[in-house]
DNA sequence: GTGAAAGCGCTAACAT
DNA sequence: ATGTTAGCGCTTTCAC
């Protein structure tokens, strides 16, 4: 009784073999608790609908109800660890709402894609994790009247915005060096035009001050959110004298980059200089030394995103997501070499 | 002049702004060849559109043409790097299709899902990058007609694959070791159960045979495609006597665990033990020591299974993406001890 | 060179 | 307790 037939079955194809009206069935199948409807008749509509292997058409419900059951999110890269975390809590937390969610990389290339997607109706709202998106491709994506909210940074022109506390992320792992007895400790902090770098930047300053040990502009050195830029930063950092005795990475990538560069120059790490990197992986384990990082909910804070979507509009809001911003301490970190002679 | 009104704008009220048909608008749009119209009509209804920002419906149009213009991916985990790569491939070929790619986690609870996404005609094809997915799961999935095409494995009752040159991989990594002068070259191998690791360990046998040392037995251990897995089995490995001088890891995931078992094991790499992993990833310049690898052709095996789904239905079929296998020589392989006193 | 009409498969307000 | 009806917005065959 296999119905591999031609043809996809239609919800009308049930009602006839159930005999009842196709409203009825439409009714059973999405639970309308204004039904009134005998228990035999509801169980001859169920059974009809396993036997005939009935599945309701997206299109027609979609065009029908105007709402796609998508959410999209928007990433920079998909190779890149960070994303694939706040995928993750994203996609938990659309499953769980009976919901798809449809991640793509933003190519800078192509911001009409976007646009088109919300506009086109094919998903119904839209989560944006990649930064360096046109400004005027925002707008028109603001155009559409969807809901979008930015995950992990602001972007200008979105009310909606979730976002990890960062600023507490550096403060907590200034804290972790100065409480090992540094004192020159740099800051390999990312883009000028990023919002978490901006925000981690700002972190470091004030909790050096508070240590009482302003920071020293020669310390702060840019990099990309990159491997590659993570270790050209470094050799830079390191041809300051005298040398910083330990270094907070503003991204776990440049760290890696950082790490072997600091390889290639002979500075031991944790020995000669310790190492804290933003955003916890679960390779920072596997690195060697192994990486002691500040750990971000990246997953929680693509849930709280996609729970922000399907919420009431709701105000200007911005969320920070707080819960387990705290320090994984591995072995890059360690006390400064004078001290340990 | 912005169009921010309420109600979308529909192709209605674009042929009744451009005094036309709205059969005229859809074939203007749709590029209809057979369509016979003054270049002045067709530019007062391109100029039409523009002016009122429409965007078709996609619902509406997926409904009528029955295509979604979206592919499904289902992948085992998002923090995979070996599926970012795949993943990126086959949302390059999805987009220059024109397609949008629905990239998704196969939760192994809930295969209906999959199912359902096929038969609704949300998506028009499925890639299957994820094992372990229940035949039940996949008969019901190939029971709703659509294509499904398997990527990087093959599972049993999908006839098209889309596969890398896995035992020649192997072969490589052998071959190299050799030409090292190693000899007892050991093979850390994926699961039983899995496609890509029995033909890496056909790949392996054929070659050891090939340069007279036929595998030992002992000197092969079965361990999952992750860090601990990889951990595990390195250490396991390590109890042999004598010790292996080589190892083939037939995952780079389960590499990296092997490199940090080794660290603690006190094994040096590659003074006492050289290492190859398969699969290519940028990390693995960033280990320490930098891995040795196999490349494998992954993005080019995603796009090469988006464009077998769009292609013709064609026969049964495998495609073996042979392209760039290769070795990558980084500093995790070096001769056999012995030889180097 | 352009228009008319039918219908894809579904839902929801309104009958009965 | 169930049926009727009227589309959602688009494409496409056929007619003029």
């Amino acid at each position: 009784m296999t119905t591999t037939k031609r043809s996809r079955v239609t919800l009308a194809d049930v009602a006839r073999q159930a005999r009842v009206d196709p409203s009825v069935v439409s009714r059973v199948i999405n639970g309308d608790s204004r039904l009134v409807i005998k228990a035999e008749t509801r169980e001859r509509v169920l059974a009809t609908i396993r036997e005939l292997n009935y599945h309701p058409n997206a299109a027609a419900r979609s065009l029908r109800t105007a709402q796609s059951g998508t959410f999209g999110l928007l990433i920079p890269d998909f190779t890149n660890p960070i994303y694939a975390e706040i995928i993750k809590g994203a996609e938990q937390e659309a499953t769980e709402h009976g919901s798809l969610l449809l991640a793509g990389t933003a190519f800078d290339d192509r911001p009409e894609r976007y646009v088109e997607m919300l506009a086109s109706g094919r998903v119904e709202g839209l989560l944006l994790a990649a930064n360096r998106l046109p400004t005027d491709a925002v707008q028109a994506m603001l155009g559409t009247g969807r809901s979008i909210v930015s995950v992990n940074q602001r972007i200008r022109g979105i009310e909606h915005a979730i976002l990890a506390d960062d600023e507490r992320a550096s403060k907590i792992a200034v804290q972790h060096f100065v409480g090992l007895g540094h004192e020159r400790i740099a800051h390999l902090r990312g883009p000028a035009d990023s919002d978490t770098a901006r925000r981690r930047l700002n972190g470091f300053r004030r909790a050096m001050r508070t240590a009482g040990f302003p920071a020293d502009q020669d310390l702060i050195v840019g990099t990309d959110y990159t491997t590659d830029a993570g270790a050209a930063a470094l050799r830079e950092l390191m041809t300051r004298r005298p040398r910083p005795t330990a270094v907070l990475v503003a991204n776990v990538a440049a760290a890696v980059g950082a790490l072997s560069a600091a390889r290639e120059l002979d500075v031991r790490v944790p020995d000669d200089l310790s190492v804290v990197a933003i955003h916890d992986i679960p390779l920072a384990a596997n690195l060697w030394p192994p990486l002691t990082t500040v750990r971000m909910p990246l997953g929680e804070m693509g849930r709280a995103g996609v729970r922000a979507l399907v919420g009431d509009p709701g105000p200007a809001e911005v969320v920070v997501v707080r819960d387990p911003t705290e320090l994984i301490e591995r072995e890059s970190t360690a006390p400064p070499p004078r001290r340990r002679r």
